[in-house]
DNA sequence: CCTTGACCTTACAGTTACTGGAAGGCCTAC
DNA sequence: GTAGGCCTTCCAGTAACTGTAAGGTCAAGG
């Protein structure tokens, strides 16, 4: 199977197949032309891929899942410890968002946004404000 | 005053401050040494930076929020419609990020997390699950 | 047989926002 | 005068692609 079908078969563009091959992560075979060529398994591995990348896993730890995916002999243990550091990495994320995002959604409130040059938010980023909340 | 109490005044390091004036930010001036030397002028804009790039918003966003500070004239409602924007991008990510979460949590407890093979986990990022919610 | 267009190839540059390191100049204190 | 702690510039590297250029291959149509 051409790059091209690999490509909408695993929802990953091209480019990033391509990429995926230069770092090492899938090794599909060449036809006598030069094209590459997948397999059924390679397309697993796409698949796989794109679904641990889709959920926020580096490429890091995409090469290890991978890696404890072909073992067959691997301890669930080693999978459930990443992921749980990856989940911790996630809510960590999340509450500075939410804390970006109460801030600013505070400043917004308190802005007229109106035609006139006064502007709270602005004066918050300069650092201007009671509380010291920013 | 030197880049490095600039740096404490600021708490932006002074390899982020010489590469924020290399992308003309802020342009501090030169002593006869050639060491840069901040004005109480620009420890406000580096302030204003570090303010705006912790609550998210991108090296462009603050180039235009900068320039809206310092116009005097300028409408507020400009700088809300940014910060609404960027609200919204930010209100996005955390969706994502939960949905991540969600998936992951659900995987997380579906595995046992022994020393046995079996990995939902793996399965899961594989495509076995049976309601396609991965 | 030739061309057209869609596909494929490699290689190199650009993205974001820094960060690290090397090589060297300057300044103060001992 | 030398040791240290600043400062300077420049170049390379990070994460994970993405864009573009220059060119090879293949199937269909005239």
């Amino acid at each position: 199977m051409n790059i091209g079908a690999a490509s909408i078969n695993s929802g990953l563009p091209a480019k990033t197949i391509r990429y995926y091959e230069d770092i090492g992560l899938i090794s599909p075979d060449r036809t006598d032309n030069g094209y590459r060529d997948f397999s059924e398994t390679h397309l697993h591995k796409l698949a796989f891929l794109s679904r641990a990348r889709g959920l926020g896993f580096t490429i890091e730890d995409c090469r290890i899942l991978l890696s404890l995916y072909e073992d067959t002999g691997r301890a669930s243990a080693d999978v459930k410890a990443m992921t749980r550091e990856h989940l911790a990495k996630i809510a960590y994320k999340i509450e500075e968002l939410k804390t970006m995002q109460i801030t600013l959604s505070d400043l917004v409130n308190k802005c007229n946004g109106d035609d006139r040059p006064e502007c709270p938010i602005l004066q918050g980023l300069a650092g201007g404000n009671q509380q010291g909340k920013i």
